[in-house]
DNA sequence: CGTTACGGTGACGTACGCGTCAAGAAGTCT
DNA sequence: AGACTTCTTGACGCGTACGTCACCGTAACG
């Protein structure tokens, strides 16, 4: 028992100060991810939980990443993309140099969403328009073969 | 030399009238993508070009469905859901048993992408703001050892 | 003390979306 | 009749993002 005040957790998600680290179980819990996928993003360097011993501790930061990684997904960015942007959200004052490539990619990205945005904004209701149709289509086919 | 009309095609997109179909090259070449690809989805069934004799034509409905298939793509949707959604769009009167169904993944499908579109405008200023406070890291990076 | 529960590390498997040969048919040029 | 180009159908390869399985350690329970 190296350190009780970290060993004596117990299972039920007590309100989760801030600050607090969370198990691999919990932190699945929380985002609704498998361990596998824990450790494949950290295997990728997307996250960095602390040890205590073998054990993986998930910090505020690791948590803040993670869900900025969920939702880059969602946008269909590679984890290799994330990172990326992940770097960029966490930069020091080192890294001078790559910084500016950095922006660029940022910039890039940024214009790319915004064209999605858009073409989702028309998606969105070229789609609605489709259900629509489809919905009086259904409606026509019960007042056709009325049982 | 089975049918001289179509046969008689140069290679030199002459404006392409509405209704002509396409070669697999000049398919390529308008949306930018490979053979393969397309050869690819029509094994996966998203596009239905028809034979003359072994080699494939690609019509306006195969055109508007590779749109379509490819603006999908760019919301991260899967081949399988595009395909589902393709079907929805041009379904006729057959169908009737499926069509409620269609309809309730369409709309969960129109739900999930409002929230996407929401999710990235909230995404695209918070990326805004952290490029300018890179800028601006920039800028004082720049100062700071000025060449 | 055994068992149950949770966590860890490989290592292999898998679905998706094509890329990349290989080998052959079919039309076009000279 | 070659040679060339374009197209075809397999079939295998590959990167991504994990799933799954085997096996090991360790801590807690009864």
């Amino acid at each position: 028992m190296i350190c009780p005040c970290i060993t004596l957790r117990k299972h039920g998600a007590e309100s989760m100060t801030e600050d607090e680290v969370l198990t691999i179980r919990e932190m699945c819990d929380a985002f609704n991810v498998t361990p596998r996928t824990l450790r494949f993003y950290e295997s990728k360097e997307l996250l960095f939980p602390i040890r205590e011993g073998q054990k993986r501790l998930f910090t505020r930061r690791d948590r803040a990443r993670l869900k900025l990684i969920l939702r880059g997904k969602r946008f269909g960015f590679s984890l290799e993309d994330i990172r990326q942007l992940l770097d960029l959200y966490e930069m020091g004052d080192q890294q001078k140099t790559q910084l500016h490539e950095t922006i660029k990619v940022a910039q890039q990205r940024m214009s790319e969403m915004s064209r999605q945005r858009d073409e989702l904004g028309q998606a969105i209701s070229e789609l609605a328009e489709q259900i629509s149709w489809a919905e009086k289509q259904l409606d026509k086919a019960r007042h056709t073969d009325a049982a």
